[in-house]
DNA sequence: CTGAAAGCGCTAACAT
DNA sequence: ATGTTAGCGCTTTCAG
C-alpha cells in the first residue's frame, strides 16, 4: 500500500488539484516574483486559503530554498550573562531570517559533541559555543574536529568567550576582553586606598577564570603592589561559590579591606555572606563583580562592576558567522569592557 | 546543466558508491537494526567515516524520519522567569529527543503570528507560547485562529500562563495560580499585622498582573480588611517600572507599612528606591515580590516571595504537548505555587 | 503563461 | 542480504 499521507495535511498537489493547475504554478505564486496570470494567481491563492496551505520548510530546504537555521549552545540558559547574549544572537537571527536553535549542554562535552552534530545534519548555517573551558590539547583537537565537519557541510563553528584554536581551523572566535577589564576594575579599587583585596576566583583551569585572575594580578603589578597568594580564592561562577568562598574568608580572618569577584553572581553570594556576618558594604568592606548582569544595580549596595556587552556579543556573533565564506580560515574579534563605578566601593575605613 | 552539488558535501550516493554498494544499503546500516552482512556494513562505515558523512535531517524529515522539533516562542528570553522556563523546555525537549526552537517576540503581535506561521511551514511537533496577555475578543481569535492552523498540519499550540481560549479549540494551556499565590503572599503581610499594603501591579489589562491584584484583593476581604483604592498602583513588570511607582508613591505622600509587588523585578525596583528614600526594608517598611526568580534571595534583606515552578511549568508544556494528540481538544493544568518566607516582611512598627 | 518531468537527499516497499 | 524502484513535498529546468 503506498503511504498516503494524513487527509488534512495538503501538500502543494493538492492545491493545484483546487485550483485547477500544476503543481509547479502554484509552486510559482508562491514564489513570488515568476509571471503568472491574474485569473490563475487568483484561483490559486483562493486554494491556498480554503486549505489552509503552507508550503513544508523542510521541503523547500532540501530543494534548496529553506529557511536557513542558526544554532546555539550554551551551558544553561539560566545564566544571566547568557541569557542575555542568547538574546542577542536571537534577535539578530531574526534580523536576517534565520530560525534559532538552542541546545543547553549542562558543561558536559558529550551533549556539546551530539548537539554538534545533530546541527550538522540540520545544515545549520553556522554554530555559536558560547563559555569558557577549559583550555587543554583535548579541548583544541575535539573543537577543531567539529569546526572541520562543520565546515564540510558548509556550516561554520564560532566559539563566543571560548579559547581561540590553533591558526587555520575554520572558525570565527570572539572574546570579550576579560584581562583588561579585570585590570582597569582592580585599578579602580587599589586606587581607593585598598591594598588588600581579596580575589573570589573561578575555576583554575577555566579560561575565562584565568583572564580575570590575570588582571587582577597585572592590576596589582602596575602599582607596585604585592599580591598576597593567600588573598586569591578559588571556586566557580556561581552564587552559592561566592557565598561559601566569603564565609570560609570571615571565618579565616584573612585580613583584607576590598573583595574583587570574579562575576556579579559570585559577587552577590559574597553580599550576602558579608551581610550575615554583620558586616557593611562598602564602610566595613567594599566590593566589585564583573559582568554588569542586569541585576547588579539591584544589590544594595549596588555593585560596582565591569560591563561586559553580552548581547552584543551575541549580535557580533551571529553577524560575522552568516557574513563569512563557510571554509574561511580563523578570524578573532575581541570585544572591549568598562566598568562601571557604583556604590560598592570605597575608600578603606583607615583612609577616610 | 545538472544541479551538482557542492562537491565538499557528500550525500549518501557519494558514501554507497564509495562503498560499493547501493544507496539503500547505506541507509540500512545507518538505519541501525536491519540486517546487513558484516562485509559489507564495515565498508559502508568505513566509506561514511572517509567522507564524514551525516545523512541531511531535513531529507529525512521529509521522507518520515526526521528529528521532531519544538518551537518556544516568548516575549523576552532576558527576563528571569522566562529564561527558567525556556531551560525547562529546552531541557525536556532535548529528553525526549527533540529540537528546541527560540523566538523572541518583543510581545509584537505581528511577530507572534508570523514566527507561529514559520513554526507551522517546519511542521513543529507542537508550539509552545508563554506569557500573559490582555484576554480580549482579539486575543481569543487570533489565538484561536493560530491553535486551528497548528492542528491542521498535525502541530499542537500549548499557552503557558496565558488566558485560555473557548471551549473546544485544540490547545493545552498550563497556567500557575496568580491569584491564590498572591492571595496567600498578601495574606501572610496582613497577618503580620499591616493593614494598609500598597500593591504595585502590572497592566490593568493582563491577564497575569489581573490574577494577582485578585489575589491582592481578596486577601483583604478574607482579613475584613478594607482595600484602599489609591493603595493599588499599576505599571508592568519591570524594575523600572517598581523603582517609578515606588518614588511616586514616596513622593505622593501615600500611607502604607507594607508593599507588595507584582514580581520580583518590580520590587527589586521598589527596594532601591525605598533605600535612595533612605528607608529601611523590613525595619520601616516590609517588601514582598511574586515569582521567587533566584535573584530574590540575594536581594538585601532576602526578598519574601511566591515560588512559581517555572522550570516544572516548562518540562510540563513540552510533556502534556508530546503526550497529547495533535487535533486533541482542550486541556487546562493549574499549577501551584507557595509563599516563601524570607527577611523582607516583618510587624510594622507599632506592632513590635 | 503554463505543464511535464527531473531532481534535491533520503527511506521503505518490493523484488531477488 | 542486497539492489531497484517508488515515493516524501517542493523547485526548477525544459518545452510549448
Amino acid at each position: 500500500m503506498t503511504r498516503k499521507s494524513d487527509p488534512a495535511r495538503s501538500n502543494i498537489r493538492d492545491v493545484a488539484a483546487r485550483a485547477g493547475v500544476s503543481a509547479a504554478t502554484v509552486s510559482r505564486v508562491l514564489g513570488g516574483v515568476y509571471p503568472v496570470s491574474q485569473q490563475t494567481r487568483a484561483r490559486v491563492v483562493r486554494a491556498v486559503r480554503e486549505l489552509n496551505y503552507v508550503a513544508d520548510a523542510r521541503a523547500k530546504a532540501i530543494a534548496g530554498v529553506g529557511t536557513p537555521t542558526l544554532a546555539f549552545v550554551l551551558e544553561d540558559i539560566t545564566g544571566p550573562s547568557f541569557a542575555l547574549m542568547a538574546y542577542g544572537v536571537e534577535r539578530e537571527a531574526a534580523r536576517n531570517g534565520h530560525l534559532c536553535l538552542v541546545c543547553g549542554t549542562e558543561g558536559d562535552v558529550r551533549q556539546e559533541t551530539e548537539f554538534v552534530e545533530m546541527m550538522r545534519a540540520q545544515r545549520a548555517a553556522a554554530v555559536i559555543l558560547v563559555g569558557g573551558t577549559a583550555d587543554t590539547p583535548e579541548y583544541r583537537e575535539r573543537t577543531r574536529r567539529m569546526a572541520d565537519l562543520l565546515a564540510s557541510v558548509g556550516s561554520r563553528l564560532v566559539l563566543c568567550g571560548r579559547p581561540p584554536l590553533d591558526a587555520g581551523a575554520p572558525v570565527t572566535v570572539i572574546e570579550y576582553d576579560n584581562e583588561s577589564g579585570a585590570h582597569a576594575l582592580v585599578a579602580h579599587v587599589l586606587a581607593q586606598g585598598h591594598s588588600r583585596v581579596l580575589f573570589l576566583g573561578g575555576r583554575p583551569d577555566h579560561t575565562t577564570a584565568q583572564g580575570r585572575e590575570r588582571g587582577y594580578v597585572s592590576a596589582h603589578r602596575a602599582r607596585g603592589v604585592d599580591v598576597d597568594p593567600d588573598l586569591v580564592l578559588h571556586g566557580d561562577f556561581t552564587r552559592d561559590s561566592g557565598h561559601r568562598l566569603m564565609r570560609r574568608a570571615l571565618a579565616d580572618g584573612l585580613d583584607f579591606t576590598a573583595v574583587v569577584a570574579a562575576t556579579d553572581m559570585v559577587a552577590a553570594g559574597a553580599l550576602t555572606a558579608l551581610h550575615e556576618a554583620g558586616l557593611k558594604v562598602p564602610d566595613d568592606v567594599s566590593l566589585a563583580g564583573y559582568d554588569d548582569i542586569p541585576y547588579a544595580r539591584d544589590l544594595y549596595p549596588a555593585l560596582t562592576t565591569v560591563h561586559v556587552p553580552y548581547e552584543e556579543l551575541g549580535r557580533v556573533a551571529v553577524r560575522t558567522a552568516l557574513g563569512r565564506a563557510p571554509g574561511a580560515s580563523d578570524e578573532h574579534l575581541l570585544l572591549g569592557t568598562h566598568v562601571v563605578v557604583r556604590d560598592s566601593v570605597k575608600p578603606p575605613k583607615d583612609m577616610r
